[in-house]
DNA sequence: GTCTATATGGCGATAGAC
DNA sequence: GTCTATCGCCATATAGAC
């Protein structure tokens, strides 16, 4: 009937198109890390995508507007894993340990999007409009707050809750952002996996410990 | 005399050579810090020097020559203040805090200077050919030793020494490089001396006592 | 949706007068 | 050392055929 056709042929197209900008927006995180804003030409990004220039203007219009898309998928698996999420049982403790391995995981599992996100913060954080403050701060905020809970329930020593987090996400991410200084002084061509476990147990010692949440 | 002339000439010359080329090395600082090296132009540069940018061209033949000069002075400073002192009397404890304390110093001395290092890093470090090998990881493999010789005489925790500088760097570069999140963050305009106080007191509490290095 | 062709602008760098 | 003028290249983006 007519009604299936002009249902299914769009379901089609979408998913189709839906693979083609996946793979797009794949080749612009490399390309954007590797060269910045400025630098990465969208013909590096169509190349690498396997596309004619032109052809990937069809998909996203401008460079400007790929960029975005860029960080804005990236902040959003970010604040997705930033919560100090509270599980049955669970202590504190055990609540930085996981948002630390987290926040580690997700350096090994998409450093160019960490780049991306790190070289838009350094240059001003100009295209972020807004992002930070409506979508990363309340998340802060929130995680804050139960940091403070644990501080007034004796349960750790008092320290400034943002500056851990500050460090936090200083710590984690430089294994992905300065990967390549990090590996020259580990003598090795790239940073494994084994690498961001030893990085993990350094942390949580330290942190831990600093923080006064185990012995 | 004929002596004093050719030998006084060139000194006045050179003297005013080296206040402009400051003045560029400054402005070109903060150009790439803001812009990153491909999107800062030799023009916007030329500008915030006050010359035009054929004139600039003069002192420095190539946009590149510019940027590798800016690189190798902050890593030169970088470098000069990155080796633990060991003074008479000091404690492990002493010259941690005041290699953290130094390190916080530059960031906010020199923040401009830090983000082109970070953004140069980010981006695979392909301009800093072999200074990286050749300045840096000499001196941390100094700093490394020592605080090796300080976990064999069991004055601290058993922690990888490169991990801990990772840290120290990624921690106190972080308020230089991401200045415009933390200060949103902290609900600033921008960072102030008191902050930097703030972020050192935090780092030495958890540092030393996360490494063992007091109770 | 994909291609060829092209408009348009910016930027690094050079030439040459003064 | 500084200026005017300009070359040549590359990159973003658009027009229009198929």
């Amino acid at each position: 009937m007519n009604n299936s056709d002009v249902a299914r042929k769009p379901r089609r197209r979408s998913v189709n198109r839906e693979a083609i900008e996946q793979r797009i927006l794949a080749s612009a995180e490399e390309v954007f890390a590797e060269q910045g804003f400025s630098g990465g030409s969208i013909e590096a990004i169509a190349d690498r995508a396997g596309l004619s220039k032109q052809n990937m203007l069809y998909y996203f219009p401008s460079k400007e507007s790929l960029y975005q898309r860029v960080l804005k998928d990236i902040l959003g698996i970010w604040i997705e894993k930033m919560a100090l999420i509270e599980q049955a049982g669970d202590t504190p403790a055990v609540m930085i340990e996981n948002y630390i391995r987290g926040k580690l995981a997700l350096s090994y599992t998409r450093p160019h999007g960490s780049k991306v996100f790190a070289s838009e913060v350094i240059s001003g954080a100009g295209h972020l409009q807004g992002y930070i403050e409506n979508d990363l701060l309340p998340q802060l905020e929130a995680d804050v707050a139960l940091v403070n809970s644990w501080i007034d329930q004796g349960l750790m020593d008092q320290v400034e809750p943002k500056h851990l987090f500050f460090t936090i996400w200083a710590t984690t991410q430089t294994y992905a952002d300065f990967s390549a200084q990090i590996s020259l002084a580990l003598g090795k061509d790239q940073l494994d996996e084994d690498d961001f476990v030893q990085a993990g147990d350094f942390l949580i010692h330290v942190l831990l410990k600093g923080m006064g949440l185990v012995p």
